[in-house]
DNA sequence: CATTTTAATATGTTCAACATAATGAGGAAA
DNA sequence: TTTCCTCATTATGTTGAACATATTAAAATG
């Protein structure tokens, strides 16, 4: 495959990513003035807008008039988001993080366990829902999940899952899951959380996203 | 929190994503001309470039003089694997991607086991390595683990193991992790998904990670 | 002192022109 | 005919100067 050369802009980019590593930008921190980063690069002010603009696509800076361009904490996910947000995946891509989220869910089940507090579960039975059905239940599960993910403390995996289910559709449950024994609620998994064991929780976590595994068993 | 107004570059943005997507662009295809465009969109060709810019970030599409702007298909992870090569993130984060991986990696062990052939078997045993140390064990960690998600036939969490594999640093084991039953080799994962069951290939699957998992827990 | 006005300064935008590289057509040579 | 070279074409790459605009901070005003 043959890559055409790099130009002046791949260069003042990889420059600028530099400058922002070795200086140690706090966000909030500015960029030098275009003008400047010009005549230090010895390059048009243009180029040193098109770097800048593709930093600005990664969520990394944010140009503010008089101001100057500022810094913000990369956003690891934004550039998924805003390819998802276009539209620009395929059915089978969708499908396919759909079910990387669940996977993933499933897979933080023991940091969850083991990061648990009582005030994260007082807070996640909030979000539980009593016996009764709910008006949202979709919304109630969305919440959940989030909530639920939060326990782990691991923002990758939160930010990844907030990307997927905004940007590739809610979650998505086959109405007709003809399972003879039916999936742990939120309650219940609130419960196993609590009391249980760190196996029967994964177990619990395991049976609450099975229709996602068995979906994926009958293509 | 106060955002500044649009700008006619991102106008164009998301104009040329909107163009993207309702063309049905395949990969290959090309772009208007940067000239065209700008007179289409009333705006000056700069504008134009900076919104090519943007695009080019995503990895979305790439320039070719003489040629024109060709759309690439979507790399879902490419953004994340600029700003982690950049190295914006902090330890904590590159933890975080860590864990999310092999939490990751752990939760797709249904859909390996599920779409599992004899082929791919047979393939991912060539790259367990016999019962003596290999020269490159870390290598083979590796291959032996990207094998091992590809037969999930997921290519989301393909690449999400390889960006993270690659950007955050290869796969470290603790080298004083003093386990008293020693997690299960490659051979051994071969074995359980071979002729075991999915629970047994699941079991074996979270040992062999455990390590990520005790660790975690130490903190 | 509080308020309004004003000047300074950063990014945003345009125009016109030229540079450069890859393509493809056309002609020269085998 | 086939091969190779040449060269004009045409897209992106790059430059410079100038002006627009929003926001900040200083200065003037009451």
């Amino acid at each position: 495959m043959k890559r055409s050369l790099p130009t002046l802009a791949d260069d003042v980019e990889k420059r600028l990513l530099e400058h922002l590593r070795n200086n140690h930008l706090t966000p909030g921190d500015l960029l030098p003035g275009e003008t400047e980063l010009a005549e230090s690069l010895h390059v048009s002010r243009h180029i040193v807008r098109e770097a800048i603009n593709r930093l600005k696509a990664l969520g990394l800076v944010e140009a503010k008039k008089r101001v100057g361009t500022v810094f913000h904490y990369p956003e690891p996910f934004r550039g998924l988001l805003k390819l998802a947000e276009a539209g620009l995946f395929t059915e089978k891509d969708r499908r396919n993080f759909q079910e990387l989220r669940a996977a993933m869910e499933f897979g933080m089940s023991d940091f969850i366990f083991i990061r648990k507090t009582p005030e994260k579960i007082a807070h996640l039975r909030t979000l539980a829902g009593g016996t009764g059905q709910r008006i949202f239940p979709l919304q109630e599960e969305l919440d959940f999940h989030t909530a639920l993910v939060e326990i782990s403390e691991n923002s990758a995996a939160d930010e990844f899952r907030r990307v997927v289910s905004m940007a590739f559709g809610a979650i998505f449950l086959s109405p007709n899951h003809d399972l003879s024994l039916s999936p742990p609620s939120h309650k219940d998994i609130c419960d196993e959380l609590e009391f249980g064991s760190l196996e029967s929780f994964r177990g619990a976590m395991r049976n609450h996203l099975l229709p996602y595994f068995v979906r994926a068993k009958k293509e």
